[in-house]
DNA sequence: TATTGTTATACTCTATAACTATA
DNA sequence: TATAGTTATAGAGTATAACAATA
């Protein structure tokens, strides 16, 4: 802790350092206002939110993720899943056995190669991922409330351009990494 | 761990399916392909890829955060600038002595209100400011790479408008509670 | 009594690495 | 020897709450 009793406290001239108050001036160039800060923003918002409506079936964004990886290619191990999911195999353990307890997910013996185990999706997995696509509708429309239908489809265009080339892989983000 | 040897070990005739190879049907609807998806997905990418850049600085985002709230607004007390940041005081506290051990902010007393902190930016702060907004500018490029001039300025025009009618503070996103 | 800054502690989370069984 | 799944453990990171100084 050093502190310069030379040096006035607080301001220098510079407008806008009101202590308590909200600042004015809107900043030069992209640093805050730029499409990469906006997306970084907006992305953590989104997820935030989501994560928010979801836990009222009980479910975070990477049990949601496994989920819909479940639907779309059933049967995969559970090495294969940790890796696209982005986790490293231990914890995965747990975090399928959660959803198995709960009768969402199953495990199956490979006859062939005893090691592996095939997860699926149970009835009772299947009927949670259909209000779980529900919410996600939800989602959108209220994320995308300031929207015209032109606005919201044009938007969705770019970010999908984007996303293509910056090389992601559709239907799983980053994210899934954490509880 | 419940295994029920009588069902199949993999797949149940759905196409797609194939243990080691990638998934081919794309899906319906908007789940995975939804603007709130992509916002998510892109904003986890977008963070990453920035904190990795202003790691060649010594940065991280919340770091890189707070030297911007600082050059906005000059002098504000660490409760405020924590309570900016989403994070609880006493991480602010290591927090800042890490940037004032290297020379880039200082603490100056309220001779006024012996409690508060005003904290400032450093002539070293101001000038690492410099190389942040290239870094972030660089960024920005990298991201947009595959738009055009009127496409990425009608993207950042459209996450502007989202990003203000969700509600959310210019300069400052969630992620910078975490480390 | 309330508030700023600070410290201490208890707790959650996580990854690394050992271990078992199958191949 | 290598790999899938599992378990154990040690370490990092965090928030909660107690504390000291000032108002």
């Amino acid at each position: 802790m050093s502190t310069d009793p030379e040096k006035p406290w607080h301001g220098d001239g510079t407008p806008g350092g009101t202590p308590g108050g909200t600042p004015g001036g809107p900043p030069s160039g992209p640093p805050g206002g730029g499409a990469a800060f906006l997306l970084a923003q907006l992305g953590a918002h989104a997820a935030e939110r989501f994560a928010r409506r979801i836990a009222d079936l009980d479910l975070t964004p990477a049990q949601a993720g496994l989920l819909r990886l479940l639907v779309q290619t059933p049967g995969r191990s559970q090495r294969e899943l940790s890796d696209a999911l982005g986790m490293p195999p231990s914890r995965f353990v747990p975090f399928a056995d959660g959803l198995e307890q709960r009768g969402l997910i199953e495990r199956r013996r490979n006859p062939e190669d005893r090691r592996l185990y095939a997860l699926h999706l149970t009835d009772r997995g299947l009927s949670l991922l259909a209000r779980l696509r529900e919410t996600a509708l939800a989602h959108e429309q209220d994320v995308t409330r300031s929207l015209t239908p032109e606005e919201h489809a044009h938007l969705t265009a770019l970010l999908s351009r984007v996303a293509a080339q910056q090389g992601l892989t559709p239907g799983v983000h980053p994210g899934y990494r954490r509880t």
